[in-house]
RNA sequence: GGUCCCGUGGUAGAGUGGCUAUACAGAGCUCUGCAAAAGCUUGUACAUCGGUUCGAAUCCGGUCGGGACCUCCA
């Protein structure tokens, strides 16, 4: 099926076909590791996590996917510098090596995150690479380098600056973004760091050494120039490596357009000449808490750990996120989280009612499912799409053949969804003296002695049971 | 100051000119001793004002409200 994406760089939707042969190419932006995933972290990353999903099921095609991890900005400096409060005891102890301590708790946060993503359902084993930063500095050196030499960047006080103006002369700059250059930045505050620019509208390339920050060695035409890279560099450096340019789709959240990207975009048409960095710019837009924008000052700053601790299954918060569109802004409810688990617990109840009989077919595909996705990702008319499928194929009315298509379908669909769970319906261990009190319930039921029995029901109930009664059994089930 | 997006039923969320979205919640029914589960049926909507049109949630304009980016927030 021919898949569309929407494209930022088109302000369209687009055929979407991988640029070299059967091989979709994409690079995620991904976390600066200074703590544990918080839910607008896991809409921008499950983001990627259904393009490859829905490359691989409904496009047919292979996927290398690469999700950066930035280990060296201002925040992770700063949170692994001696006294800082957001040192961890499993980071081990600090050392006077500003690098090592940087190290240190920049694994720790990866591994926390890499985790959470997990848990959410990202396929982080789907991943084929997470480049750190801190790992491809000479990449990014050779790059800055590359940019002087075409004479689109400038050296500044032990700093090298981006030269947009010279940029602009030979190249479009704000292809992602619309940049009104009038009105640039008029009532807005201007960044008042210490770095010394020609305009304001430059970015940093390479940042001169602080004291007491972690630093690398630099030498550009004989000039000293220890410091450590810029933000926007290493994905333009990583990317380049282990995808090459132009690959097929970058993705991020819509903040990352401007400047982030726009600047990646540049530094690789500066200094490596590619006539594109990716085909396709894919972004995700911001979610909402309770229909307020999501802040610590506003107390409704989630991570994922927060909700787990809150007894949410990570699942049932990826179903929830999937029921709006990626490009529009999602107001995440903890009751529509709730709503959302009860309508995947009706259908995973309906997997298993089909399991008891048979085991998945391939062979059915649900066409109204996959136009969907193949429509820029349309995940809430595929979910109703889908409903719309388990209600029309009632387990009463399925004969046993049509049941293992009908499983099969619902399997092919759970490779992009991916909440739902296809093995045997799982056994309930009864404890004996539960058993025996349903026992004596259905026996006191048989006589038909109800006062007894509806008695029992709730001692059941008060022990976390609810007991099914059929016509020649019952069935205990724990309440969730 | 600039650029842009959005306002749909109790809740979340699709829908770009006429036709039930869907899910959860609610109501009724079937089944059941009563329940539970499941199935069936069903109500309530398109911020506001004006315009275009035979007809507008959908197109145009105003107003009100919310939000985003221009600040190394996903």
């Amino acid at each position: 099926m021919q898949l569309h994406l929407y494209n930022t760089l088109s302000k369209t939707i687009q055929p979407f076909t991988p640029l070299r042969d059967n091989l979709v190419r994409m690079y995620s932006c991904g976390p600066t590791v200074y703590g544990p995933a918080h839910i607008g972290n896991l809409r921008a990353f499950l983001l990627p996590d259904l393009i490859q999903r829905v490359m691989k099921t409904i496009g047919g095609y292979d996927v290398r996917w690469v999700m950066n991890v930035t280990d060296i900005d201002d925040k992770t400096i700063a949170g692994s510098a001696p006294g800082s409060d957001s040192w961890q005891d499993a980071m081990g102890e600090q050392t006077p090596d500003a690098r090592a301590n940087l190290r240190a708790y920049t694994r720790y946060f990866e591994a926390m995150f890499l985790q959470d993503l997990a848990s959410f359902g990202i396929r982080t084993e789907d991943m084929a690479a997470n480049p750190r930063a801190t790992e491809y500095i000479e990449s990014m050196q050779s790059l800055i380098a590359d940019i002087v030499r075409n004479g689109y960047a400038y050296v500044r006080d032990g700093s090298v600056y981006f030269d947009v103006a010279a940029y602009r002369k030979d190249h479009p700059y704000g292809r992602l973004f619309h940049i009104d250059v009038e009105n640039f930045r008029e009532g807005v505050r201007i960044d008042a760091d210490e770095y010394e620019r020609e305009s304001v509208s430059d970015f940093v390339l390479w940042k001169g050494r602080k004291v007491d920050e972690p630093y690398w060695e630099f030498t550009i035409d004989g000039i000293e120039l220890p410091g450590r890279p810029g933000w926007h560099i290493e994905c333009s450096a990583m990317s380049y490596e282990l995808l090459g340019l132009p690959f097929d789709i970058h993705t991020g959240g819509v903040d990352l357009r401007f400047p982030h990207h726009e600047d990646e975009l540049a530094q690789c048409t500066a200094g490596y000449h590619a006539p594109e960095q990716a085909a396709f710019w894919v972004h995700n837009e911001f979610l909402e808490v309770e229909g307020r924008k999501m802040s610590k000052s506003l107390g409704n700053f989630y991570t994922l750990r927060d909700l787990i601790a809150k007894g949410m299954d990570p699942l049932d918060v990826r179903l929830a996120m999937l029921g709006s569109h990626y490009r529009s802004v999602l107001n995440f409810t903890i009751d529509g989280v709730q709503a959302v688990a009860t309508a995947r617990r009706r259908v995973q109840d309906y997997i298993w009612d089909l399991r008891d009989r048979a085991v998945p077919v391939p062979g059915l595909v649900i066409d109204g499912v996959e136009a969907a996705l193949a429509d820029d990702l349309h995940t809430p008319r595929a979910l109703a799409e889908l409903y719309a499928f388990v209600g029309a194929n009632p387990v009463s009315q399925l004969d046993d053949d049509r049941a293992a298509l009908v499983l099969g379908a619902l399997q092919r669909v759970n490779t992009i969804i991916g909440v739902w769970n296809f093995d045997e319906r799982p056994t309930v261990i009864i404890p004996d003296d539960v058993r025996a009190i349903a026992e004596d319930r259905w026996a006191a039921r048989v006589a038909k002695n109800w006062a007894e029995s509806d008695r029992l029901r709730d001692i059941l109930a008060g022990l976390g049971w609810t007991v099914k009664d059929g016509k020649t059994g019952y069935e205990l089930q724990p309440l969730s």
